[in-house]
DNA sequence: ATGGCTCTCGCGGAGAGA
């Protein structure tokens, strides 16, 4: 079983890179992030055409994830539950034996700005709703962080430590999820590597290697036992002929 | 030291992203 998550910084400007995409790594599970599309708007034809069905949690202009799944989905969650102004953040649903979830977690701005104290609100709450639920053994949740989980994960190492997505207060949250029972698979299969999955859009910052490991598949206890291989998609983080590409770069994870 | 690019909305230029 295949499953992936990407941020395409918009469904609209990326639907045809994101066909293109499925039809080489046929995922059998993916949650997308920054769909900026409302639900009703969502063209579950253009998925439908290539096998995917979809569960979508969309927003006009900013955020939004979904779910699309080769065999149909049971929903179980949609939104962070007391975290609605934020924003479509969290879609939930079963996927054959899989509890699978994708988040899209706040940016945060600035140290200053009011919504980093926003953006750990939302993790303290996403635990607390991940912690509350009866859990099934195998569970997945994936998305774009905003967080750098470790020094290695930022092309800056440890010299952007206390910065934002680097802090103190975000990586204890961070952690404080990881204490309900999630596990990072691509650290898990690769323990020393340093791969990145967002890179700045400018200075050339996907060729001089200047990127950040914030997009991430956590899994179960159980999940890590499945775990085969563990990847960062960077060949589409590339632009392809005329379509551009998104500053994130998909991550995959395979399991037996 | 700063901004460097791309997206959305909507038709000019601003806000957001990380």
């Amino acid at each position: 079983m295949r499953i992936a998550t990407w941020n395409i910084n918009g469904l609209k400007a990326r639907l045809e890179l994101l066909k293109l995409w499925l039809e080489e790594r046929q995922p059998d599970v993916v949650g997308l992030q920054e769909l900026k599309t409302p639900t009703a708007e969502f063209p579950h034809e253009v998925f439908k055409a290539l096998g995917y069905h979809a569960l979508v949690h969309g927003q006009k202009s900013w955020n939004g994830v979904a779910i699309l799944s080769k065999e149909p989905a049971t929903h179980l969650q949609t939104g962070l539950p007391g975290e609605d102004e934020m924003g479509s953040r969290l879609i939930t649903a079963m996927v054959g034996d899989l509890e699978f979830s994708t988040v899209y977690c706040p940016n945060g701005k600035t140290l200053e700005h009011e919504d980093y104290g926003r953006k750990l609100k939302w993790f303290e709450s996403l635990k607390a709703h991940w912690q509350e639920k009866a859990r099934g053994d195998h569970a997945v949740m994936c998305g774009d962080f905003n967080i750098v989980p470790d020094p290695k994960d930022s092309w800056q190492g440890n010299t952007a430590d206390g910065e934002i997505f680097h802090t103190e207060a975000e990586r204890t949250r961070y952690q404080a999820l990881l204490g309900t029972g999630l596990i990072d698979l691509f650290r898990h299969h690769a323990p020393d590597d340093q791969a990145f999955s967002w890179w700045d859009y400018r200075g050339g910052a996907f060729h001089r290697r200047h990127g950040l490991r914030i997009d991430l598949i956590l899994g179960t206890s159980p999940v890590t036992t499945r775990l085969a291989s563990a990847s960062i998609d960077r060949e589409y983080r590339k632009k392809r002929g005329e379509l551009t590409a998104s500053d994130h770069a998909p991550v995959i994870v395979d399991l037996k």
